[in-house]
DNA sequence: TATTTCACG
DNA sequence: ACGTACGTGAAATAT
């Protein structure tokens, strides 16, 4: 369902004014031009989340009070109220607010005979007939009367970003009767700031009391009885009362000249922005404003020519290209032809005519003619599951765009707007020219991921991550290529065995749940029914939000034998769905499993894998570890290597941060968490297993950047005790308190972390004036270059293991990371060597202010492999 | 399509 | 007054 935004202009634009007023008027934000901009400036902060969330279709709508219009709102109660003028300061910034919303091309509407409550109120009533959810932002509680199933008042309770939603439920749960009722209350409770006094003598209490009785003012005043204080009064002062009811309704009846299609959102223009930030001063507005609601000029598009060979193209040393493939995996996906940028012209060849161009297989196979693409692993990945052989990358857009900001999405789409360059709309001819392939589309990427190459190459090298893509990335992306071809063993016949046994144990929770139950059955994988069951039916004490999650169920497991059954279920029922059938689909004929590792979706520089996930197999429950059983190579002379760095996250931190007395206890190869523990409760003897599972739990937090209510909820200690000991960890280890500040302070200035290599995340929150939104950009901030570096750090360790492996002649490969933990699959005889060799690397790999250390093992499964 | 839950580091 | 530890992906239900 689409929505529809509508803001009471200048009752937020009053707000925001307030909210950044000072007394030195001096020191109040201004343009060049000494035009005050405080308003329109906290205003935009206020709008643009708002923007930001609209959907497709979505419209956005301001209701303006004319300069005409007799003022009867909030913002003009306010200063009513305090007796003071409308500041100049504020006046002057009305025709800027009116031309903010032209820049931003936000309709917006005012008439001299009607006030904004009820332009809102009839474009709101509008929209709810065209099937919109309605949102109306305003600080003026007269607007609640509007509020119904559609329709919801975004109340701005104090300062700018305060806002209470209120719904028909919250409103009822405040108000006790039905929203259209407020303005009955109104009547009988007057409005203090209009001068409207109602009926004196009526509270709130009693005001309510009357509606829930009586209904409506007049059936009040109809039953109000002669002989009482509050009866005489009623009948005193109907006609006052029937003032501030009149005043307060909001009438929806009229006609405005408003079409459902002007209000849809359809974006703004790029250079009236550009203009508008220029002509007053705001920096930053051009780069806030969400690009995907930018009007788009699309870009032409790309001409190409359909050959056949290569041969009679005269080809540099340098070339661009795309692959065009069916929208499956691109593992097993059909290629239907190559996109090929060389020399200032595209072309295209269809997958016949490519297996058959020696010439060009010997250019792509060249290491020395270099290679400008997008996602070159996917390219590579794919080719070579044609047994097509692709060397020789010098440029992959995806990684380079993906480096410059990590929040980019890892499609061309993003990427592209990223450098302003917007897809053309191909029809459908040109996108089955080979029943299905897209060549227009792969000629246009082709093209760009070479033409786009100088300009992105400058923006690495200006914040110097250049470097970080040729050393580390782009190496990188082959080392994953070669890994996702090669595959991971998993055994589909010990798979379905497991599915056997865990199934029957499922389904006996499942009635022995459904007994409990009185025997009514329901969906157990359904949240909201359990919830019912759980929270309604059995009356346990759940959490306010209802959640049946696992930390929920753990807190009443002892209230009923249910409980536990269900933990039981939700175990089986997951291993089942996700790691059991989830993955069959995946194993190919040899009985490997191919994984896509995502090298541009993380915001801190980890991969993730998809298709199957292989970095979320279970490990510490029992039942769900016994799956890795399945994973193992046939042949009995392959074994599975595993090593995994030791508290990595830990180390880095002490590195970054350069305490002394972490770096101490890692170089002294002590155990972190004992030492953790002694310090912080201040202990001359070792510490009990309790005392070191909290200094651990202190340990991860500090990394998360973990609050006292926080490390309380998790320890279940009162927030007194959780205070006390995060106190103590920042007198124990002072400099990772100042670090961290320093971390911060960067972040608020430059509005990005950096890992130890130039690895950037950006922070636009980082200054938020929402307490929540701040802090919670605070921890990310923190935890962005810890858990970065450590990313950054394994990324450099598997390139150099893989070059070691190769150039050392061991059959050994890498098959797997999981952030910490790298895999690989290594045949008997070499196993002893490699384990040695791959752990040497991991701890050497760079030089930090700690030592690395790296465990693990070799065995025929994953189980096994310790 | 969004939300909830849960598997991993 | 509110919600509270960082980073992922998959599957199921709810909307």
């Amino acid at each position: 369902m689409n929505k529809i935004i509508i803001i009471d202009g200048y009752s937020l634009l009053f707000r925001s004014f307030y909210a950044t007023y000072n007394e030195d008027k001096e020191k109040m934000m201004k343009s060049k031009d000494g035009v005050y901009t405080n308003a329109i400036y906290t205003f935009i902060n206020m709008l643009l989340p708002l923007m930001k969330n609209l959907k497709k279709d979505d419209a956005i709508f301001v209701a303006l009070d004319s300069s005409k219009t007799t003022f009867r709102h909030q913002q003009y109660k306010e200063y009513k109220a305090n007796r003071k003028p409308l500041p100049n300061e504020l006046k002057e910034q009305f025709p800027i607010l009116r031309e903010l919303l032209d820049t931003l091309n936000i309709k917006y509407y005012e008439n001299e005979n009607l006030e904004a409550d009820d332009i809102a109120g009839n474009v709101a009533k509008m929209m709810e007939k065209e099937k919109y959810k309605v949102e109306i932002y305003t600080s003026d509680r007269d607007y609640l009367q509007l509020i119904n199933k559609n329709i919801t008042v975004d109340l701005i309770i104090k300062g700018v970003k305060n806002i209470k939603v209120m719904t028909p439920e919250s409103f009822i749960e405040e108000y006790k009767f039905e929203p259209i009722k407020i303005i009955d209350y109104k009547a009988l409770r007057g409005d203090s700031s209009d001068n409207l006094k109602g009926i004196p003598g009526i509270g709130e209490t009693t005001a309510t009391n009357l509606i829930l009785q009586y209904g409506d003012f007049e059936n009040i005043i109809k039953n109000a009885n002669p002989n009482t204080g509050i009866g005489k009064k009623l009948i005193k002062f109907q006609d006052d009362g029937r003032m501030c009811l009149a005043l307060a309704t909001i009438k929806t009846d009229d006609i405005l000249p408003i079409k459902k299609d002007d209000l849809i959102y359809k974006g703004y223009d790029f250079d009236n922005v550009v203009d508008f930030a220029t002509k007053y001063n705001f920096k930053n507005l051009t780069t806030k404003l969400p690009p995907s609601l930018r009007i788009k000029t699309k870009n032409e598009k790309i001409e190409y020519e359909v050959i056949s060979t290569i041969k009679n193209i005269v080809i540099n040393d340098e070339i661009g290209l795309y692959i065009d493939i069916s929208n499956d995996n691109y593992h097993s996906a059909t290629l239907y032809g190559l996109s090929l940028y060389i020399n200032g012209s595209v072309y295209y060849i269809s997958y016949d005519n490519l297996i058959k161009d020696k010439e060009l297989l010997d250019i792509l196979r060249s290491e020395k003619i270099k290679k400008y693409s997008f996602n070159f692993k996917k390219v590579k990945v794919n080719l070579n599951y044609h047994n097509i052989e692709i060397n020789g990358l010098e440029f992959d857009l995806l990684l380079a765009a993906y480096l410059l900001n990590p929040n980019l999405n890892d499609d061309y789409n993003s990427v592209l707007t990223y450098f302003n360059v917007y897809l053309p709309e191909f029809n459908d001819e040109e996108l089955s020219l080979f029943d299905t392939g897209k060549p227009a589309l792969t000629s246009f990427i082709a093209y760009y991921s070479y033409n786009l190459k100088n300009e992105t190459i400058e923006k690495l090298k200006e914040k110097n991550q250049y470097e970080l893509l040729l050393n580390i990335e782009q190496p990188l992306t082959l080392v994953l290529s070669n890994m996702e071809s090669e595959g991971f063993p998993l055994n589909k016949e010990k798979l379905l065995e497991f599915r056997k046994e865990y199934e029957t144990k499922r389904n006996l929770i499942e009635e022995a749940i459904f007994k409990l139950n009185d025997d009514e059955t329901f969906n157990l994988n359904s949240p909201k029914q359990l919830g019912d069951v759980l929270y309604d039916k059995l009356k346990l004490n759940g959490p306010k939000n209802r959640s049946t999650n696992i930390d929920a169920l753990i807190k009443i497991i002892h209230e009923h034998p249910i409980i536990p059954l269900i933990i039981e279920y939700r175990k089986y029922s997951k291993l089942i769905s996700t790691t059991i059938d989830g993955f069959i689909p995946f194993i190919d004929n040899n009985g490997l499993i191919h994984t896509t590792f995502n090298q541009s979706v993380t915001r801190t520089g980890r991969l993730s894998s998809s298709e199957p996930n292989l970095q979320n197999i279970s490990i510490k429950d029992e039942e769900g570890k016994a799956i890795r059983k399945c994973f193992y190579y046939e042949d009995p002379n392959t074994y599975i290597l595993s090593l995994d760095y030791s508290q990595i996250e830990l180390r880095v931190l002490a590195h970054l941060s350069n305490s002394s007395t972490m770096i101490d206890v890692f170089n002294k190869d002590l155990d972190i968490h004992r030492e953790t523990a002694k310090k912080i409760f201040h202990l001359d003897r070792e510490p009990t297993s309790l005392e070191r599972r909290h200094a651990k739990t202190v340990n991860f937090g500090i990394i998360y950047g973990m609050s006292d209510w926080g490390l309380a909820d998790e320890l279940q200690i009162s927030v007194k005790e959780a205070k006390d000991i995060i106190k103590s960890f920042n007198d124990e280890f002072p400099e990772i308190k100042n670090y961290f500040n320093d971390v911060i302070k960067n972040a608020e200035e430059n509005k990005y972390t950096t890992t130890i290599f130039n690895r950037r995340r950006y922070l636009e929150n980082i200054n938020s004036s929402v307490f929540m939104e701040r802090e919670a950009e605070k921890r990310i901030c923190m935890n962005a270059p810890i858990q970065g570096s450590a990313a950054d750090l394994i990324k450099i360790a598997m390139i150099k293991v893989d070059k070691a492996l190769k150039y050392n002649g061991f059959k050994a490969r890498i098959i797997n990371q999981i952030h910490d933990e790298i895999m690989l699959k290594v045949p008997s005889e070499e196993k002893e060597k490699v384990y040695n060799l791959v752990k040497e690397i991991m701890e050497t790999c760079v030089s930090l202010k700690v030592k690395l250390k790296v465990d693990g093992g070799y065995a025929r499964t994953w189980y096994d492999v310790k």
